[in-house]
DNA sequence: AATCGAATGGTAATAATTATCATCTGAGTG
DNA sequence: CACTCAGATGATAATTATTACCATTCGATT
């Protein structure tokens, strides 16, 4: 088995057709198609960078001079919201430690954010052995899955969810 | 193939004998074996909640009431890099966007934090069909593969690398 | 018991993100 | 096309998590 990395020029011509359909996919989602939405959104296709939200601001700046950067910091949120992005760093509000050295995965509910550890051995057997990556030194991995629990599956959980 | 939650009674098990090893592995690492390390790295093995840093506070503070919340943060990162704990969320320190919807997963450099893209159908086919894992309902899932890219590969690497 | 570098507590500083709110504007409606 | 208004934006304050700083204390070795 091969690992591919994504190939260049394909994202590029994704990005280019998720750019023309822009515009329809706001309309169903409800939202408003501004410029400034339209620069973020421009910005994050062509960046190949897994961009933070200062390096869009940086980027859309050149041509929105005024924007500001709560706009960016609310636009890609709004993006992720309605499926247009995706944000790669799921938990990434706090930090998150665990004890437990042994090879495993998460579970992350997407709602109250609890993790179950998870193990996966067939999943490591593919990685495992395996020094190099392209030019990348393979040191680890690790799987988030996402996930509803129990919890926030009913209908009418109550307590117990944090954060939304 | 039936993923696994991992099982209570096996951790806590883990937990009690990684306490017990503690002190050596902290002579190994060359780390003064302090009250307040102790109280920190116990909290999280009995923790099965991959807690942040003010809930290890919190635990720990019982028994400590004067230990410092800067104590609690500079520790749980001391024990992740001597290897004594990890940090479930390696790119927690802000958020990184993703305009490609199509499935694929990353690969993270961990010192410069660069993000590439990889696809890897295997897995993809591993999980899908599987609506539901335990009492969790799947979503979705993303592999986080740690690597050190070329650049930072390089034993003189200059510029370009951020953080580290 | 003496020594010393590392660890800690208290607190200030920083960085990222979110909240607030007055103003503006996209996109339907007549 | 002008009108309307919910939603979007800009400016800035507030919040949250984390790190920096530094004087004091302490673990571990002698």
């Amino acid at each position: 088995m091969e690992l591919q990395l994504v190939n260049e020029g394909r994202r590029a011509g994704y990005a280019a057709r998720r750019l023309r359909e822009f515009a329809a996919r706001c309309a169903r989602a409800g939202l408003a198609v501004t410029p400034q939405r339209l620069a973020i959104i421009q910005a994050l296709l062509e960046s190949g960078e897994h961009p933070r939200a200062d390096a869009i601001y940086a980027q859309v700046r050149r041509v929105h001079p005024h924007i500001s950067l709560a706009t960016v910091h609310r636009t890609l949120e709004t993006l992720c919201e309605v499926g247009e992005a995706r944000k790669v760093t799921m938990l990434h509000d706090s930090a998150r430690y665990d004890g437990n050295l042994t090879p495993h995965h998460h579970v992350v509910c997407v709602k109250c954010r609890r993790i179950r550890d998870i193990e996966i051995p067939e999943l490591d057997k593919v990685l495992e052995g395996r020094s190099g990556l392209g030019k990348f030194t393979l040191l680890g991995a690790s799987l988030e899955i996402l996930a509803l629990c129990e919890r926030c599956k009913a209908p009418r959980a109550r307590a117990a969810n944090r954060r939304g």
